[in-house]
DNA sequence: TAAAATATGGAGACGGTTTCCGTTTGTCAA
DNA sequence: TTGACAAACGGAAACCGTCTCCATATTTTA
């Protein structure tokens, strides 16, 4: 499965990942994607090898992050009502979102992929959801003609729109609605 | 403030917005933009006079067409209850969407641009909705404590994922959750 | 330590975008 | 009408980011 890579190569992802998670951390998501390379002190070549795309190195950036919070998730739907989970964790991961823009950003992307390992980020994010929705139907407190992709709909729109004026206000305006809508009680 | 236009350039125009139409309708977005103007027959340095960007020149393919449900929405709103007239409009709205992939994908775009004549669509609709909002107040249907702002990111949502396989039920669902959360009563 | 396997780097090809300016077309006043 | 001026045209070529390719270098294996 996760074939051995060799030592200088390690080193040379390693790199690349350091100065990608500097970047983004200091707002620069524009930048030329060759310039990562030179950056990281690496050649154009050992960039394009490692991440295909823009995006694969933004998924690569971000993929422990998504994972903390998908476990998060899951750690609130073993250790509360679900209903409560549920809104704990949407309240959450607007402010998550609110705290990490390229997060965001990134998120926006790989939701909207529908291939390849890019859309994986984004379906196990649907998968928590939906657990958590099927707890709540279990439990009688969530309506259950409603499905986790109405929802990632939601965050979805909560992405593409992270860096409007009013985005922190409507976004905890949307997922009230949301919370409120699937209420079932 | 509506400048006067020279007979060949207004010929020009039109036959770049029938040529775009045209495409548009047949699912061909991602032309190159200079293929617009040969198809058009129009040189290059004409199209972009009129249309400085790809998206502006969306922007104008869609103008009448967003103009028009902005309309029908005003029309609800002053012929029905605001709580039906608002749930008559998103979901009429959801139905469009879906049979409109261009409009879908240009409002995506639209929704995103935060300055300038392309932000203005996003505006218009922004500002419908919150005059069925406000009239849903009054009434006692509709709570207060949730902005159209929120509305228009569910809805932008709905634009982002258009094109994914459950879009359709997904965003029916997503509406359905707005609606049952905005509802007071 | 030599051969095989793997990875490197960066010059340059590629292709879409955008500008620039000599020519054409339309407008308006005389 | 016609002449002169302004407005618009078109498309060749400059521009610029992306991505490939391969001669060279590094690591691993035997």
């Amino acid at each position: 499965m996760t074939k051995p890579l060799r030592a200088d190569a390690r080193r040379n992802r390693d790199a690349l990942l350091a100065k990608a998670r500097e970047l983004f951390a200091d707002g620069h998501f524009d930048m030329r994607f060759d310039d990562f390379a030179k950056l990281a002190g690496v050649g154009t070549g050992t960039l394009y090898r490692h991440f295909p795309t823009r995006e694969a190195l933004a998924e690569a950036v971000y993929r422990e992050e998504l994972a903390a919070i998908c476990a998060h998730g899951r750690e609130l739907r073993a250790t509360r009502p679900a209903a409560d989970a549920l809104a704990a964790f949407l309240r959450g991961f607007v402010t998550h979102l609110h705290n990490h823009q390229g997060l965001a950003r990134t998120l926006a992307t790989l939701m909207a992929a529908r291939e390849g390992t890019l859309a994986e980020g984004g379906q196990e994010l649907t998968l928590v959801i939906s657990e958590l929705l099927a707890a709540g139907v279990e439990q009688g407190t969530i309506r259950a003609d409603v499905g986790a992709g109405a929802v990632m709909l939601t965050l979805q729109g909560l992405c593409a729109a992270h860096d409007q004026p009013h985005a922190r206000t409507d976004a905890d305006g949307a997922i009230t609605l949301v919370l409120d809508g699937l209420r079932r009680d």
